[in-house]
DNA sequence: AGCTTGACTGTGG
DNA sequence: ACCACAGCCAAGC
């Protein structure tokens, strides 16, 4: 377990309802402004073992990244019951993106 | 130790 | 707005 990983897991965390944040954000916050991959493998590996909230990380696109029709179902569900508008599978990141300041260092 | 892979990102056409 | 290309980093073989 790398203290990245610790790091991710702890921002993950940190993520309050109603709002969502980036692979690449995440990354840049534990410490590696280009290890948004590695966030990716963090969660889709350990989402279930920390009971991350997983459906709150989304692409610099502000949309759902994954193929897999029936898990973005649920993401965007979960998603929108936090108060989160999904419109054609896109999150409007300029209101729902968490902001830095506001996370654990 | 070397090569491949991926729920990514930014830049450029 | 969409596609192609190139960087990046850790895990799996």
């Amino acid at each position: 377990m790398t203290e990245f990983t610790e790091r991710v897991i702890a921002i993950i965390k940190s993520v309050p309802a109603g709002k969502v944040v980036t692979y690449g954000q995440v990354a840049a916050m534990a410490g590696s402004p280009r290890g948004a991959r590695q966030v990716v493998r963090v969660l889709h590996a350990l989402s279930m073992k920390h009971g991350l909230p997983w459906h709150r990380v989304i692409n610099a696109k502000g949309e759902i990244g994954f193929p897999d029709s029936e898990s973005r179902e649920i993401q965007m569900m979960s998603l929108e019951s936090e108060g989160i508008e999904v419109r054609n599978g896109k999150i409007d990141l300029a209101v729902y993106q968490l902001q830095a300041e506001n996370l654990a260092e």
